[in-house]
DNA sequence: ATGTCATATCAAGATAATTTGATGTGAGGT
DNA sequence: ACCTCACATCAAATTATCTTGATATGACAT
């Protein structure tokens, strides 16, 4: 896998907000409505809609519109590509070199 | 698992940052001391100390002492820590609702 | 065309994270 | 004891992120 450190930071920043956490604990029952993530979090409209973006933008989430509504849930492909990523990130390279002890 | 917003958002806090990401990358090569990447990064003495106090704090990254210097390697239990973290945020729950449509 | 509803965008202020340089601490050497 | 080196901590300035209220947009109904 190639990391990217800008779009992996991205993926991660997305992740790193309890409201968004939040939001994410919610959608993990399925596929759920503005409204309904709006009567259930303590959180504005202005704010939900600035956090979905967030969350949309890295991939993790999807949207759906329906008519005026939009529907967000966790997307699959952008959770695997997210779990991928940290699996890259912290694993061991294959050329490994000889520890890097300090030279002093 | 359990998840807590908090603990949570502090692992991929962590994540979240290019100067730690680049942290990471070097590490995947193995354990290295902070003068090694000190070396390594475009970062100053003090600034490197600040985010690998971030690193070690989430988990990812654990340090050891050698005299005065010190080795940071990644941490294959916080790794693994981080990933089912990451898979338990982004996976369906068991008893998911009936599609919490909006009821309006 | 107008009104209403759901959501997005904007702009300002509030809060949090990061950077930088200065200073503190603790290990080892002389 | 004193010096030096490696690293940690502090404080101030900078920058990024979040929150909030006001306004814009776009879908649908009348």
């Amino acid at each position: 896998m190639e990391i990217n450190g800008q779009s992996a930071a991205k993926v991660f920043k997305a992740l790193c907000d309890e409201k968004r956490l939040a939001v994410l604990e919610l959608l993990r029952s399925g596929e759920k409505c503005a409204c309904v993530l709006l009567d259930s979090l303590d959180i504005g409209q202005s704010g939900l809609s600035y956090h979905m973006k967030i969350l949309c933008d890295s991939g993790i989430v999807e949207s759906r519109q329906e008519g005026k509504w939009t529907h967000y849930k966790i997307s699959k492909n952008g959770s695997e590509e997210a779990m991928s990523l940290l699996k890259a990130i912290t694993t061991q390279n294959v050329s490994a070199d000889d520890e890097g002890r300090c030279d002093k």
